[in-house]
DNA sequence: TGAGTATATTCTTATCTTCGAATATACTAA
DNA sequence: TTAGTATATTCGAAGATAAGAATATACTCA
């Protein structure tokens, strides 16, 4: 089993390994839009959103209902969206991190100017 | 800022797109290792493991430290631990709305058998 | 120094991913 | 039915990724 979750896992970061389908997931946050309104917010091309929809789908990541003309996607499952707001806090603790280390940098070489010449 | 941030997230998805290095990242779960342990223990070529290391370095998922002779990889931050363990929740849930929409369907036919034809 | 061990890099080949362009399908309204 | 709108699929090119094989680098010990 430990085999196929790991199949599992990787499937699901496999859809989201790209910052269109990040994109599209982060407009479904609060609610279905349909493809019309996720292509008119992102301002790329029908085909190619459609596309990324399409892996969002297969991945299991959305689902879709169809009304009448247009069809409505939603986040299947609300840890998804968890998973992006550990990252978001992880991405900031991480900047953090780095301007923490700049501080130290300057603090240590003192004399140092933008610019200098190494 | 919001753009970088996705970026970033999709950078780490796709470092953990992959059952091997979702693998590694597991066995980091409770400490450091090696990358002979890891090698030994995930059952695969050396180059190929060290490749994926590689990436895993490089999307800023692992650090490692060198001592001597060997190197020592560890999980950059617990964050992504967090991350795997919300999916690991999500798959049984899907597991077993599975299982739930497979009783539902028995229940409707009680009728047809294992091998029936349609 | 030289031999041996641990790990990384490079190269090649096969396979995936992404994008845009063109086309197809499904629905609505007249 | 036909025209129009919304969405999906298919195709081809460019680029990215994965695996094994061969080789390189860095370290330890004698």
């Amino acid at each position: 089993m430990t085999d196929a979750l790991r199949q599992f896992k990787s499937q699901i970061f496999q859809g989201l390994a790209n910052p269109t389908r990040i994109a599209i997931v982060e407009l479904l946050r609060t609610g279905e839009l349909s493809a019309g309104t996720l292509i008119a917010k992102l301002g790329i091309e029908q085909a190619n959103a459609s596309q990324h929809l399409a892996v969002l789908r297969a991945k299991q990541i959305v689902v879709s209902r169809k009304v009448g003309n247009q069809v409505y996607y939603l986040i299947r499952d609300q840890a998804l969206i968890e998973v992006l707001d550990i990252l978001r806090r992880y991405f900031y603790a991480q900047l953090n991190s780095t301007v923490n280390m700049l501080k130290e940098v300057a603090r240590e070489a003192p004399k140092s100017r933008a610019g200098a010449r190494r």
